[in-house]
DNA sequence: CTGAAAGCGCTAACAT
DNA sequence: ATGTTAGCGCTTTCAG
């Protein structure tokens, strides 16, 4: 049997609500009786027992962090892993604990009501992925803390933080104007892909803020893998005036992208430049490494972490925020 | 105030202690009793706190995943996620919760030995990039249910997992032999990449097996990065026996590897066989699309599960091995 | 400043 | 078959 505060109390001759009180710091003790104590504790080597503390306290000290986990979710999407890292950083700097659940879409309204009510935790961060209209409705309802992480693309009633994407087109326009590419055309992913859509409008406004026409076939949208983008780089290059730079909505289009141009013979960054986005694994791994507007969804999880832990603490609190710290990493594939 | 087991009681009139008992089902309770409680059950929408029955029973029902998660290991790491995601849903399925917590190598010892202690887990599967000889002689003594993922590289009392990279290296000879290539080279990490070693040590158990001598140049070594890989290559073709097939440690040199072959116009699979390690994200998206051996570290990390839960149950058992699954992944790289 | 005692929600031995 | 009661380890009110 693990040693309580039962036996702390009794060697040091006191009661254990004594113990409790210099445990808690607060409370008036006197400081021979509390060195008494201490001594105790030390001499016993003692350690509270963190869920009979919870329990009493009628908190647990936990948040879940409710996701879809199939297999191979780790190499298709390692943002969300990032995200739970940071998540889980800024949790243990208020000694809360991070609990990992994965759920399907159907499954997580139940799940979530649930694990609440059997007081498994005291809040739930939940990936966009796993989202519905009947998780909006109960949570709404039954009024539990919660954060999501993601944008909704229905109207809800969540609290929910995500990455400006838009923004983070703009940094990439930008950049490339500032270093002197004149012409830019936007590689994206389909038309259904969110995430792309943003980056381009926000390349768009840049652009239009310049006075700069984009020829029709600069812009182009497909699936995201190599034959695809090697199909539309080559689109690109067939127009009248080639462009001097290409943005890539992702890492595998501009894989397929900087292929198609090696093959031709093109110099990047001399003739044309490339700019990508995120720090995914290929960016910094592929000929020539790739300049990247990244976003620090390790940091987008500590901002949830943060979020999260003032919902438990005033649970009337909204939040529906885009959080970005996008930045320009400068590689290779730009002057 | 949510409803417990005394408004159930209540409710049903009866005793909290009868409700207990229909609720774990033992017991003999009469059919006509059991009804009127579930019926209470029912009208309070009544759900058990688990805490509180964790408590009373003196366990915690939950796991750590103990490991080290600074900024960026998701992309440069995803196979500790795919580990942890299958340790979730083993978990999960016996009604364990997993808890992930980062930390330092040096702060393992006594976050591990303080959780312990202040109940705040069953038990531990900690990630062998933050084990010591001091976390072992701790666990050792204190007798911590625990399971490593990763085989020490010291001598330890551990119990332990790991991929069999030797058996893996092993396939991916055999694979190639088995469709008629007969001359193999290995492009390895470092000398010290243990990973790399292993596989090159089972890859030349095979070709030893077929008396097939491998000419010295045809095993090279170093960093895994694109630029070193393309000169491992260019070492490799400079021989005068050139080899049919390339066996690449891992995907990044693989891509160095495609690229030299590439830019010297040699076909692939055609005139050069290749195959490489892991469903590493690059594998399937480099052209051509790599064959790969393929080590299923999720089911790795349901088999870390199934074992800290009967290390939980038997504290005394003892583990020390390898679990393989892996299997070819027949792509492009390969006739 | 200290300690007795109630309670957190549930389980399980023990009576009845 | 059902109920009483004593915990599980800790916090917290309330007397003293």
């Amino acid at each position: 049997m693990a040693v309580t505060i039962k036996d702390v109390a009794k060697q040091a001759h006191t009661s254990i609500a004594t113990v409790s009180k210099v445990l808690n710091g607060s409370y008036s003790i006197s400081q021979e009786t509390a060195d008494r104590i201490q001594k105790a504790i030390q001499e016993l080597d003692y350690r509270p027992n963190l869920r009979a503390r919870n329990f009493s306290k009628q908190m647990t000290k936990t948040v879940v962090w409710v996701t879809s986990l199939e297999k191979n979710i780790s190499f298709l999407n390692p943002h969300m892993f990032e995200i739970m890292c940071g998540l889980e950083k800024a949790l243990f700097l208020k000694d809360y604990s991070l609990i990992i659940k994965s759920i399907s879409v159907q499954d997580a309204v139940g799940y979530i009501k649930e694990a609440y009510y059997a007081k498994i935790a005291d809040g739930f961060v939940i990936h966009a992925s796993v989202i519905s209209p009947e998780l909006d409705e109960m949570i709404e309802k039954e009024g539990i803390p919660h954060l999501v992480v993601g944008m909704p693309d229905f109207l809800n009633h969540f609290c929910w933080v995500d990455v400006d994407n838009r923004f983070a087109g703009e940094l990439a326009a930008k950049f490339l104007l500032e270093q002197g590419y004149q012409t830019l055309a936007f590689l994206g992913g389909t038309q259904e892909d969110k995430i792309s859509m943003h980056r381009l409008s926000g390349v768009m406004s840049v652009l239009k803020e310049h006075d700069l026409i984009v020829p029709k076939n600069h812009v182009q949208h497909g699936e995201s893998e190599y034959e695809n983008a090697y199909r539309m780089t080559e689109q690109v290059l067939e127009s009248d005036e080639k462009p001097q730079a290409i943005i890539c909505a992702n890492n595998y289009i501009a894989y397929g992208c900087i292929s198609a141009l090696h093959d031709r013979n093109i110099e990047v960054p001399e003739t044309i430049g490339i700019v990508a986005f995120d720090q995914h694994p290929f960016s910094g791994i592929l000929k020539p490494k790739l300049t990247v507007v990244n976003i620090d969804v390790f940091d987008l999880g500590v901002q949830a972490g943060k979020y999260i832990l003032q919902k438990i603490r005033k649970p009337n609190l909204h939040i529906q925020s885009y959080i970005t710290c996008p930045e320009i990493i400068v590689r290779e594939s730009t002057k």
